[in-house]
RNA sequence: GCUCCGUUAGUCUAGUGGCCAAGGAUUUAGGCCUUUCAAGCCUGCGGCACGGGUUCGAAUCCCGUACGGAGCACCA
């Protein structure tokens, strides 16, 4: 008997394909800054599937998931680690923060790729054994010219014996920079340029010197692995079963699957990501950032104008929010484009429900009302919640409302209805009049001053109005650096009612301005309306 | 130039030959509710890039075109 099942929609992120056993995954980000938004997706990804397959998660099994930290900090010379501890600047702390707050748990393992050279140079060395790999003295240049036309260099068919003395001279410092590098063999022949013969090992400059060489942390090493090898190598050695990456390492997949042949294995499975682009924040980098900060055009990782996650978290984003953002989006290869405002959707569901509202009062005007002294409001900590409580506020003969509200009648929230003109004005009645604007006011005595920053993105509106199609891609000028864009950080000034004392490190309702972050009695950081 | 990946409403996504006259989220318009222009509830607008083919039947399979993106580093 043949039943007709309607089809269910899925939720979540689609079942890993191959799992057999443990599920371990690493995600890999290179040390040399804080994590950033983008970085944000492969962290959310990876950590819903290390809690889809624990042992207690929804497709759990015994074997459980594992997610590693591994930083991928073998660049001593182009894009080194960030250590600056003039500035209290520790990329890896800084990492290892961010992961934590995101995911709420610190990773299975950490791996710190630098600690470990000299097993990349042993596997290296295994690699030659088995032929896969060759050290090439051509110099970058004449080796493009040789790949470029399919032709094998000369010292690909080297001996074991002749490579292996060359891979000890590259480690031992003899062989200097650009003198020579160790290439793993694919197929020079290969339709894909970028495939033939990939390079493993290289020699970094004599000045070129790995932060944590300085600070004695771990010996002076004079060949350093490229990516794709202490990549491939340490999913290897830490059974890592499936690899989650962004689909611009595509080709490093095709590259590490050579060298897994070569040397037996079998490689992870792969799935990718597309490339992302958030609206507001349009293109940047980790060193786009330093520089700028650097330059004094931004106060720091956080500040609320940067896509950094410090700069989110201080917004008052909630992680769970930043997860499910990522998290309905999916895992697709497509290159999206999206807009903040997915993200303060999610957020305002984890934040709405607890955030308590308090009157803000922008551009404060002085009122004088005769007959509302001692008159109570009790406004609640939040609508949706009445067990939250209520503040208490008592009016005096000098109020204050925002100017933008001035009107000959209004109502005062929870309080009463005023008419006025030109500051002076007497109470009238609290019957409730829906024609009347209902407005925020504050005791003038009690009112405190505050003032929220919030980063002002430039809207599609305006940039329509401006005239530009987004970012230009104007070619630099040679040696020239792309910088980054500053939009606004505006300073918006009122007063507050008292008990945002009781407040400070939570996200509040400004009512009728927005949701804010309020970072002490005095100030708070804009998240979204 | 060579190689690879992608294309469902403004945005993101579900969908792997009939259950899809395409579902969800967000955005947006309107309404309800409400002592916030918040939240909540209801309703509406809006989409399978294009052209061929296979098939009784295609968003789904094949071919081509267009458009977008990535790689071709002694960066990650």
């Amino acid at each position: 008997m043949l039943t007709i099942q309607k089809k269910e929609q899925r939720v979540g992120l689609k079942p890993l394909p191959n799992v057999k056993g443990k599920v371990v995954m690493r995600f890999a980000p290179n040390p040399n800054g804080p994590l950033s938004l983008g970085h944000s997706r492969g962290v959310s990804i990876l950590a819903e599937y290390w809690r889809m397959y624990a042992t207690d998660g929804p497709m759990g099994h015994a074997a459980g998931s594992e997610l590693l930290l591994r930083f991928d900090d073998t660049d001593p010379q182009v894009k080194p680690p960030l250590m600056d501890a003039a500035r209290g600047w520790n990329g890896y702390e800084m990492i290892r923060s961010d992961f934590k707050w995101l995911t709420g748990k610190d990773p299975s393992r950490v791996v710190v790729a630098s600690d470990r050279i000299k097993i990349y140079q042993d596997a290296a060395r295994d690699l030659i054994r088995v032929g896969g790999a060759y050290v090439c003295n051509c110099d970058a240049e004449t080796f493009k010219a040789l790949k470029d036309a399919k032709t094998p260099c000369p010292h690909r068919d080297q001996t074991i014996e002749h490579n292996l003395a060359g891979f000890d001279g590259m480690c031992n410092g003899t062989t200097k920079k650009g003198a020579a590098v160790l290439r793993v063999k694919t197929d020079i022949q290969h339709p894909h340029p970028g495939l033939r013969d990939w390079t493993a090992f290289r020699v970094v400059a004599t000045d070129a010197i790995h932060p944590r060489e300085t600070l004695g942390q771990i010996p002076r090493h004079h060949a350093w692995p490229l990516l794709d090898f202490q990549s491939a190598i340490e999913d290897h050695l830490q059974g890592v079963t499936h690899v989650i990456r962004g689909k611009d390492l595509m080709d490093s997949t095709r590259k590490q699957t050579f060298l897994y042949k070569h040397m037996g294995w079998t490689y992870p499975e792969t799935l990718y990501w597309g490339r992302v682009s958030v609206h507001e924040f349009g293109k940047f980098s980790t060193s786009m950032m330093r520089r700028a900060i650097e330059a004094g055009k931004f106060s720091g990782w956080d500040d609320p104008r940067l896509p950094c996650l410090a700069a989110l978290r201080r917004r008052g984003y909630s992680a769970g929010a930043v997860r499910a953002f990522w998290v309905n989006l999916g895992l697709t290869e497509k290159d999206i484009a999206v807009s903040l405002t997915n993200l303060d959707a999610e957020d305002a569901k984890a934040n709405e429900p607890g955030a308590h509202r308090l009157f803000f009062v922008p551009d404060p005007q002085l009122l004088h009302i005769d007959g509302v002294a001692g008159k109570v409001a009790k406004p609640l900590r939040n609508p949706n919640r009445p067990d939250a409580g209520h503040r208490t506020l008592t009016a005096e003969p000098h109020l204050v409302v925002a100017k933008d509200d001035l009107a000959p009648r209004l109502r005062l929230k929870d309080l009463g209805n005023i008419e006025q003109a030109g500051g002076h004005g007497k109470f009238t009645d609290d019957v409730m009049d829906r024609s009347l604007a209902i407005v925020q006011w504050l005791p003038k005595s009690l009112a405190l001053p505050f003032t929220v920053l919030k980063p002002h993105f430039e809207t599609d509106a305006e940039a329509a109005a401006a005239g530009d199609d987004g970012p230009e891609d104007e070619p630099l000028a040679p040696g020239a650096k792309p910088e980054l864009e500053v939009p606004p950080l505006l300073e918006i000034t009122g007063l507050v009612e008292p008990s945002v004392t009781t407040e400070v490190g939570k996200v509040v309702q400004l009512e009728r301005f927005g949701f804010v972050r309020v970072e002490s009695p005095e100030r708070g950081v804009w998240l979204h309306t």
